[in-house]
DNA sequence: CAGTATCCTTCCTGATACTG
DNA sequence: CAGTATCAGGAAGGATACTG
């Protein structure tokens, strides 16, 4: 496993940063938001393209962070459903004013956008 | 150089962070906010351990984002002023909330935090 | 279903030396 | 002063195969 940081920091963007950055944290955060809970197989197809290895990756950090909980159903076949703490929900508020701006800058720029189906 | 990407975008999130991520973005326009306007030394100074290759390229990188301003003074020796553009301090409004998160996270996990002199 | 375990590539970052 | 050029390292991300 890689990425440990945590610090020291410059200030509290680069502390932040150091929490969502990552292909797919956002999206993560994004998804949990919308849906509430998800279950691992809902999540790698809400994120098209992303490896079994860097979803679990990623979600494994994130629950080390404190932003997300992991539940484990003992059942078989398994079932485990991921959703945000009340601290990955403050975090999210914290992005927003950041993700209207991205998004402003896409329309400003005429980027594309990955276009995500709802499931 | 390196890193163009400019989309496509999953989401606002995604297209901002593509901006902002870069180990010394942050700090350069943490500096810019606080000073108004830097020379290069200035911010070689003020961000304890960027190689000036870095700090070009990043510098370039937000020039080309419409984040920075770059004026050069024809002088001998020269002389080039970094400012904020009013993209860029729309960028840094909607990161507060962020820096403010990660302010409390510092807190929260008791993280080091690298000290910053005033010059 | 929900992961592990490897291997491999690419990108980001850093160190150092040199210049208009 | 404000860069450029080159080389080298490490970390992030991806592809594929296998498992409780």
């Amino acid at each position: 496993m890689t990425a440990e940081r945590r610090g020291p920091y410059f200030c509290g963007i680069d502390a932040a940063m150091d929490v969502v950055s990552g292909k797919w944290k956002s999206l993560i955060l994004w998804e949990l938001d919308a849906y509430g809970t998800r279950r691992f197989t809902e999540l790698k197809r809400g994120l098209p393209g992303v490896s079994e290895k860097m979803l679990v990756q990623h979600l494994r950090e994130m629950e080390a962070d404190g932003l997300v909980h992991r539940e484990v159903y003992r059942e078989v076949p398994p079932r485990v459903e991921y959703s945000m703490t009340e601290h990955g929900v403050s975090l999210n508020a914290a992005l927003a004013p950041l993700g209207a701006w991205g998004t402003e800058r896409i329309r400003r720029i005429g980027a594309e956008k990955i276009v995500l189906d709802a499931s």
